[in-house]
DNA sequence: TTGTACGCGTTATCAC
DNA sequence: GTGATAACGCGTACAA
């Protein structure tokens, strides 16, 4: 058997009805008798026909696609919120178009670009090459995950009570000192809140604490000896106290854990550790990590609601266009595991 | 501004040419003057057209479009997979409509009517659920990664001599008893390569060994639970013997040890370990873990590139039938690290 | 080098 | 309840 190429021209010519008949079949059956409706089914399944929703889409407009753009999948969090945002394929019926970012600003725009020729209606962001403001005059619908979204309808982690609850286990635990390690982030990215959250949390108990902001590496190598460093600085400082240290994220967490853990044998009781984001590696280190662990497919779900919600205000005869933007925050929850203990 | 919805019709009105001019600059640029492509150039500009690629398709046929479907991207594999995957649009143009695995067969069916009804050009199949009898009969180009793959096109890594070599290097270990831990995998699998691999080394030069075949338990703490059985077996039945363990993944070489060293506070030399896939837990780990890297970007690109090959063949005018099916083998890389030293 | 006319497969608008 | 006809936006013989 060659190519399908059975069109609702041939279906109406076996059947004797009109392609209008046909076309109505899908999309109004309760239009045509039950008889009919038999008929064509058979005629259906006789021609074995196959759909084309290239050409229903040029001719009403709806192509039941969203585009995305994610900087990559080598990281677990991104490989995550793809994973449960293609899940809701489900739920919303809505197709995905993925593309990955090179942090190339230029090749982002010629991404954007093909995603518009394609007829998308709604675009989910998680790169950050290009500023919020430019997305926001693609005239589309727009939502972005965890990046900056001053001019964006976005969906993100509430960082700030994930540090708060973080730095108040800690404080929980018996330490003297609290540390906050992490890279220096710009005030306008949502992972900001990190460093908010922890300072303002310690200021207010007044309990001691110092931030460790700097650049912790571009590869895993780099991050190990960067992270060795910041180890033996507090190793020095703070002899004989009970440091609680409060890593950026599980990766950084668990290089910590292990050089500690391949000094003593072990993580010796003058030491507490907490991550961000319960990754994998969070559960499979040599001691289970406590973190604060993201709802990754909350977030994604809301996400693409929202994103749903704003392509059907744009499918009405009059769209009322959006006043303000739209943030929503999803409340993180603490995983208690072995290092707080 | 409205939505954009200037089309060739418009573009020839305002510059006074044809629509079949319009079309030709973009198609065929050469074939008009300098100055005509440079007053559409300019028109263009002015009107802000944005191309209708879906037109394009109804018109020529040609989607450029690749259906994926994938298992999840929980896993690590799978998420740098598709990443690499994704990837390679630099490369070939092609656009990607992902679909990840319910392991619902009748839903993975409602997927592929789904990818044909938007015109792909070619599937690429990681998911396992649809047996490759039936996916051979969708008479479009398909590509498999790891799995399944009797009647159907594939790329896969070379099991058998990643087993070969990690079985090499124990024995080169010093090791007295060598054991391959796995899940009892069927032989149709490409992974039951790593299986044969282990037993025609050990055979082939008179090694004593051990093939631990048993289900290892659907989510990480069954799976540390089972491990950690098979560690008590081990441990009891060759005690003072130089045990050299290859693991069916690098999660489990972690697992395992995780387990030993938690034990004695190190990695004895009575113990040496080799994962497989070189996931970032392997690094990662307490002891960075020796293991067998499967070339990622390579088949991936592979993958794209032989589908590219097929779908190029199905654009002639008389395409001819593939006779046999193609399997590329990729072959993995050692990589030592201290577990196996 | 440029234009005319029709086709791609479906939906939408009117009729009947 | 059903049908004829015109969109939808672009590609492509065939002409000129």
């Amino acid at each position: 058997m060659g190519k399908n190429k059975v069109t609702f021209d041939d279906i109406a010519k076996y059947t004797n009805f009109s392609k209008t008949t046909i076309s109505r079949y899908f999309n109004n059956p309760d239009s045509l008798t039950v008889k009919n409706q038999e008929i064509i089914a058979q005629a259906l399944i006789d021609l074995d026909y196959q759909e084309n929703k290239l050409a229903k889409v040029l001719a009403n407009g709806k192509s039941e696609f969203i585009g995305i753009i994610i900087p990559n999948l080598f990281l677990h969090y991104y490989a995550e919120m793809l994973n449960q945002i293609l899940k809701t394929y489900e739920t919303f019926g809505y197709k995905f178009l993925v593309f990955v970012s090179t942090d190339n600003e230029e090749a982002e725009r010629k991404y954007i670009q093909e995603l518009l020729a394609y007829k998308i209606e709604g675009m989910i962001i998680l790169s950050h090459t290009i500023p919020s403001k430019e997305l926001a005059e693609s005239n589309i619908p727009i939502v972005t995950i965890e990046r900056e979204d001053k001019y964006v309808n976005s969906v993100n982690t509430d960082n700030y009570m994930g540090a708060v609850q973080a730095t108040s286990l800690l404080a929980k635990s018996n330490c003297d000192i609290l540390l906050h390690i992490n890279s220096d982030v710009h005030e306008t990215t949502p992972s900001y809140g990190r460093i908010a959250g922890f300072r303002d949390i310690c200021r207010e108990y007044s309990i001691e604490h110092e931030l460790i902001l700097r650049n912790l590496g571009n590869s895993y190598h780099e991050t190990v000896n960067c992270i060795q460093e910041v180890f033996g600085y507090i190793k020095k400082k703070y002899p004989g106290k009970n440091k609680g240290l409060f890593m950026s994220n599980d990766t950084h967490a668990n290089i910590m854990l292990n050089l500690i853990f391949r000094e003593y044998g072990m993580l010796p009781g003058e030491y507490r550790i907490i991550g961000f984001d319960d990754s994998p590696i969070a559960e499979e280190a040599i001691i289970p990590i406590s973190t604060v662990g993201q709802q990754i497919e909350k977030i994604a779900y809301e996400a693409v609601a929202l994103l749903v919600e704003q392509m059907n205000e744009q499918k009405k005869r009059r769209p009322k266009p959006q006043n303000g933007v739209i943030h929503k925050k999803i409340t993180p929850i603490l995983i208690r595991r072995e290092t707080t203990e």
